[in-house]
DNA sequence: CATGAATGAGCCTTCATTCAT
DNA sequence: GATGAATGAAGGCTCATTCAT
């Protein structure tokens, strides 16, 4: 997970602080705006108003900081999506509190979603990010059986071609942290709702 | 772009050809696969066959290649888009209609297709990618009429939030660009049709 | 120009001092022994004991190391002429303080005369060295405004072309900056007045 | 000289004739507004119409080219200073001579003396350029007698710095070609004369 | 004679990274 | 904690040159 291990923190993986954590989230916006492979430590560090240097004191690398970005990201998704697996709601139920779940996460990491959202391919094949593919996995199976459970006791469609139905949920669903801003006049629930509606029973009138 | 305005093909900014098409299409997988930014004209040079140099006898930069790779796309898109709108049929028809072209364009510029979602924000800044722009203009404003026209008649839902619903329909179709591949057992037409359908009609049982 | 500002240095676009006045010294050596053109940065470097990529961290770019090196010069020159303008003094004398304060000029820039005289012409016709031009109009201006005067007032001979006079004037004194070196037996003053002398009186016996 | 040796042209270092010479000429043009080393043979080839492989049907290099430039030109050079000295005059009229005989080269091949003044010193360095450090030699052995022959006559002045006098002589007339174009109101020789008037008498009212 | 296409070396520049201060 | 200066590897691009057609 990158995290440096001091002593001060006694949690594993413990969640960054202070200015650590100021600039993990300076450099998770510059990644969310213009990609990693193009954006430029200088960029983060300017922004960041120190040289680009001096990152270096409190990161190894540039990667190191995607790295921790993206894991701060799916630990924190994990444990939300585990709080709804554990609830063992009905099909239809666990599929809104899915995408709630998501939405809530896009308010507390909008700039990991998106660089989650666009650079996991290229990433993944680096070692250190060999999470990125087993996140990926339980990603499906969770989203995949809640289809199938739903297919099974009829409270989504007979006939839905699940890998479909998984592979438009999913990017669906995602794809939304490039617009979405929580500063709206809706709140992140209601968003959320209206998604997972659409998702659900369509655009159509019934 | 290049034209050569040459006698044999009357129509502007001809559709390239032989090796300069071979190149353009390597390059375009090359930046879909990796990204415009980590994308090494070596690179793209390597899968041609050639030297990173001799990429530059045939376009005059880098980001030539992306601009005639992206313009070549919306080209083909906007040429099917408007056969759909002057057809001048039902929202929900026309829906599905625009569904089906663009799935269709998927089919032939799959590569360009993933580079515009990923690049286009990036590229949209400099000067020369200033269509990008105005295509996304053309098209929100296409699908938001569309949108509109349906819930104006009936046959999309009463209180449909249409700006968001045009965000879901937009990222939904295009995002399927960075899976879809049309050598599946499903026709193009076949996936488009499913597709349409679960946005339309959602996923749950009726 | 890469002036800093500080408080230490009230003039405008203070004089580069330290490693970057260094630098500069060495690039303009090379630039004049080779020509703008036909140097690398990676000769400079070497010179200046460093990686090509390092000067990077100084300057811009190779461009605008001879552009400070130019306006640097200028700027000197400038300076040192405009206090013989308003010294007021009689064609013959101002003549000899202006090829005496050129010379004088050569001393402390000697390289930067040189690249001045070949590359002007080639660099002159980019934006950021639209002072070049500007310079060369004062130049003419004030050589030509002396010669008038001497042929006035008769100090310069009757019928003389001055046009002709100031380009075999300017072209003399210049050129001079290709073998000039100040570490000789005489000093500048001296090879300024027998140079000025052969000017205005001739290589002929009386 | 680079002459192809072909069996048309028996004459030993043949002028160029035809194609060749055009396309001589329109480097030479290129090469004196540019530089040498800022040149491409691209920028000539263009010039002349055709493709920049093309030219190397008709020369081995670019360098190759210069080098019939300047070793064209220092030919006829030769031939009528050679005219000069073994015609025995007296210092003046030698000296005057000489600098018209300069000036009738300008106009026969001022792109070649703009050449010959800004890239000689660079070229020289290459072993198919010996010829122009021999050529120097000549040179100032000529002028430099002729100027002794002069002090020693008593025609130029006693004392004569002659070491110095022979580098004014040099640059000054040589530069000229640089300004100096034949199409004016006045004679090649007019304006020699002129200026050997000037450089002899000097500028001042006697 | 000239073109079209490619080579290979080298150029200017960028950038992640290091390290003494 | 941060700066200033440098490194070294690469990256995009240029250009003289070659050669089959």
């Amino acid at each position: 997970m990158g995290s440096t291990g001091s002593t001060v923190t006694p949690k594993r993986t413990a969640a960054p602080t202070g200015r650590r954590a100021e600039l993990l989230a300076t450099a998770a916006e510059v990644f969310a705006e213009q990609g990693y492979s193009a954006t430029t430590v200088r960029t983060i560090a300017d922004r960041a108003g120190m040289l680009a240097g001096s990152l270096y004191y409190h990161f190894d690398s540039k990667e190191s900081m995607a790295d921790e970005i993206l894991s701060g990201f799916l630990h924190d998704l994990w444990d939300g999506y585990e709080r709804i697996e554990t609830a063992g709601l009905a099909p239809r139920a666990t599929f809104e509190r899915l995408v709630a779940e998501s939405f809530a996460q896009m308010e507390r990491h909008r700039p990991a979603v998106v660089i989650y959202q666009k650079e996991a391919r290229g990433l993944a094949s680096l070692p250190r990010f060999g999470y990125l593919a087993e996140s990926q996995r339980r990603f499906r199976e969770l989203w995949t059986a809640t289809l199938e459970r739903g297919v099974a006791d009829g409270s989504f469609r007979p006939g839905l071609d699940v890998p479909l139905a998984y592979r438009f949920v999913r990017d669906t669903v995602w794809v939304a942290a490039v617009w979405f801003r929580p500063d709206g006049r809706k709140s992140t629930a209601e968003v959320a709702g209206q998604y997972a509606s659409m998702v659900l029973d369509g655009i159509s009138a019934p």
